[in-house]
DNA sequence: CGCATACTGAACCATATGGTTCAGTGTCTA
DNA sequence: TAGACACTGAACCATATGGTTCAGTATGCG
């Protein structure tokens, strides 16, 4: 029935929601980093770091290996493309739509300007 | 501290993680229409969909009008402009970020060609 | 060995989310 | 004016989120 359910989008949106997470990942796309720098960084606790990065591995945005003692985080492989083109898709509709109250618009002050003659007829 | 925060981010990625939200989004990008028109479309009370398209207008992706019993939502005015603008930055970043990987990779087979020569010399 | 480091998991807390029901209020319309 | 209709708000529920502390476990290093 709800077709339109994408788990995907679910996550990686609201993973996307945290200015931390966003930080992260920012973070991240300049360079590799193990749970503690990334938990200094943002000024959290080491156990409040790995609850945000398991959301955005969780969400494919960050894949992490643990060597020794150390985790260390980096980007990839999601590129948000499909996120990208939900916007995208949503742009072209707004477009879409507002073109078309253009039109109403436009169509309304014709029939105006008609119903006005008719009424000086 | 924080400057990365971001508020209107925060708000509009949330209201997108959601799927009937996006759906919603969908359905005003083709047509306006009531909370009950809504709320029938995606199976649900009145109530329900009155809380969703209430998160939607916070984050500035809908407005709504009521006029006599009729609560009329529309898209507007928000076109996600600065959600694409991050996604578009971070596809930046990522692509750097990847062929910086590769140099290094690169880079890594290089040396691996010396040392060979030098454990043959 | 022994200590410091780096992470991990459980438990807790306050607040938010996604949904419901129920009991209204206000607006058409016959 | 009576009933139907459209919404609204409060209250409730289960679960998730964003954070913490505390008590581990595993690893590195002198």
């Amino acid at each position: 029935m709800v077709q339109y359910a994408n788990a995907g989008l679910d996550a990686s949106f609201a993973a996307l929601s945290d200015a931390t997470r966003r930080g992260v990942l920012e973070q991240l796309g300049r360079a590799e980093a193990s749970i503690t720098d990334l938990a200094e960084k943002f000024n959290m606790t080491l156990t409040g770091m790995k609850k945000h990065v398991g959301v955005l591995e969780r969400a494919g945005l960050v894949i992490t290996e643990k060597v020794g003692r150390v985790r260390t985080c980096k980007i990839g492989p999601r590129q948000l493309e499909e996120e990208m083109a939900w916007l995208e898709r949503y742009r072209q509709l707004w477009d879409a739509r507002f073109d078309e109250l253009d039109k109403v618009v436009e169509e309304l002050k014709r029939k105006e300007l008609v119903d006005g003659r008719k009424q000086r007829e």
